[in-house]
DNA sequence: ACCCGTTCTGCTCATCTGAGCAGGTCGTGC
DNA sequence: GCACGACCTGCTCAGATGAGCAGAACGGGT
């Protein structure tokens, strides 16, 4: 190796050459010249200089994206795509812009759905309204998971899929029932009635389904739509539940929590999220990354949309073929 | 003018192409085919994309310097040069890091002065240090004021100019006398004295001047060496002093704060400072800006080594001459 | 002293990129 | 309805840049 005098002497030359052309936007022969090395040298100097870290170029944007985190968690996680939004320090201003990327991505996602599966939420209605009028020609959306119908504010799950569809030019197909009901005998009697089985079976065949995922705890919208309490979600939590997609509270082992439960959930199951082509996964926030782990880790969604905390969470775990993470995992419920 | 949407889309696309281009290192020609435009437009969009700031280019070193700042400070001041290193968060590595920039701008010098002046100090010492062995050929150096023989610390004055003449190959001259006598009289005969004499007279012909600044307080050298009493810098700051220069304490207004005083330090006096073809500040600290304003605008010093901060701070000032158009001079600045 | 592998240097050449220009597009005012 | 001006677009062309290569310099081992 060359001695540790020449090294150094290379890397300040490296930061002259760096500031003359990035900061003062001089050409290599003329940072050559002022130097005193070939021009040659300096394109040298400068590929040391940005290989080393010595150039920082950020882009600076709400919009901006994480492109090298995005194919990170393909790779990771055998996405079909990512997106990773930068994450400003605001919460409420971080969920805005994921939804915000959500809906650049349906925008621009070619072959264009002809039928989409939405569910409902905060940031699924905040996906809704950043998507521009005429997103798309005649993308038709239909509810993959039961309504707020108990929500005090009630009809927003339905707005969210009505404005979907209306952006688009499409029709939207409601999923006329409670997200979870109280007896089993009334879900299978819900589920058997020839409209909710029409839904659910036009849900079925949906091209994608677009959906974002709660945290198992007492300010999940279930427990202020009613269809939870307080001490369902302890329940839930002594069972492992680290969140909920399209209502069902799964475990990190990306498990059903409680069956029980679950069997009184209406809608879509998450085999057939698996097995979808597209399933878009859109979420954002510290308090959500042990739920978008569970999803991401179990296959459960092809796209992700998130903020780069989320992104990085999610690449610093290990590995969750590791058997004591299941170990570790039981420490949250604490 | 053009559309807000069509502006607002131009924006997002050369967000994206500042992804591709600086994230991905895409040709702009592939950009084209990705973005579906022409490379071209592509090219206009990354320069968009600059100007609005949306790509953010940082060197990150600790031998990095701002050359933005260093250009205005040198026309705003009618600098021959100016150094300005970025600020880190601790200030002992500050003064370093202003230090070793100093070296650096000595090394690099042309022409090599034959004779340097130097001064001494905390600060002239961590320059004497940073110089490397051999760094010049055959630079006698000769001491411009008065040293430190009551100091707790005797003889760093004498080391400092003593290592800056040894690295270079050359002689050190030192000057055998105090800095501030007690009495006129005896800084007159000691002034008289042959060698002291000769000393000064070498020092009034030397090519260069380096020195440093201290500040008016209680923690000033000269409290620590014995020459003055804290009593003596609360008077001088009663009549306006913000800090010294080799030794002779000034006002904001570049005046001898206490002429009596000042008549009893012995050493190269402001005028031979002001009038030298080379004088280098070599200064850094928020506590010192003060100072730092009083030698810049007075024109003390025509090379002007220092940090971010303190160079910010000076240029922020709106001129001293101008009261009223001084938020006009603000916007010059952009 | 000599050889060999590694690194560094300056070069050619192909590619990439920015300046500047002619023509097209759009909104505006008459 | 039409002409005008501001802006945008795609182009040519020259200058800037990176890949790759042959020779030089260097360091270490025998």
């Amino acid at each position: 190796m060359a001695p540790a005098d020449s090294t150094a002497a290379n890397e300040l030359l490296a930061v002259r050459a760096a500031e003359l052309y990035y900061e003062e936007n001089k050409t290599q022969d003329e940072i050559g010249a002022i130097l005193r090395v070939t021009r040659w040298k300096v394109g040298r100097l400068l590929a040391q200089a940005r290989e080393r870290g010595i150039i920082r170029i950020e882009i600076v944007h709400p919009r901006a994206r994480r492109l090298a985190l995005e194919r990170d968690l393909a790779a990771r996680f055998g996405l079909k795509d990512a997106v990773v939004v930068p994450a400003p320090g605001d919460d409420t201003e971080l969920q805005a812009r994921v939804s915000e990327a959500a809906a650049d991505w349906l925008v621009s996602h070619r072959p264009v759905p002809r039928l989409l599966g939405v569910s409902w939420g905060r940031t699924l209605h905040q996906v809704a309204d950043a998507l521009p009028s005429g997103w798309s020609t005649a993308v038709n959306v239909v509810q993959i998971n039961g309504g707020v119908s108990l929500s005090k504010r009630p009809g927003t799950a339905a707005a969210t899929a009505v404005m979907i569809a209306q952006k688009a030019g499409g029709q939207a197909t409601l999923l006329p029932s409670p997200a979870i009901l109280e007896r089993l005998e009334t879900k299978k009697a819900i589920e058997g009635d020839r409209t909710v089985a029409g839904v659910l079976g036009m849900a079925r065949g949906a091209s994608a389904y677009l959906y974002s995922a709660g945290v198992a705890d007492t300010s999940s919208v279930h427990v202020d739509s009613g269809y939870l309490t307080p001490a369902d979600i302890t329940r839930l939590v002594e069972r492992g539940a680290v969140g909920d997609v399209i209502g069902r509270y799964i475990t990190a082992e990306g498990t059903i929590a409680d069956p029980e439960l679950d069997a009184r959930t209406l809608g879509l199951g998450l085999e057939e999220l698996r097995a979808a082509p597209w399933s878009i996964l859109v979420i954002g926030g510290e308090a959500k990354h042990p739920v978008a782990r569970a999803i991401v880790t179990h296959g459960l969604c092809s796209v992700l949309v998130t903020d780069e905390h989320t992104a990085r969470a999610l690449l610093d775990e290990p590995d969750a073929a590791l058997t004591d993470s299941a170990t570790t995992s039981r420490e949250d419920l604490s």
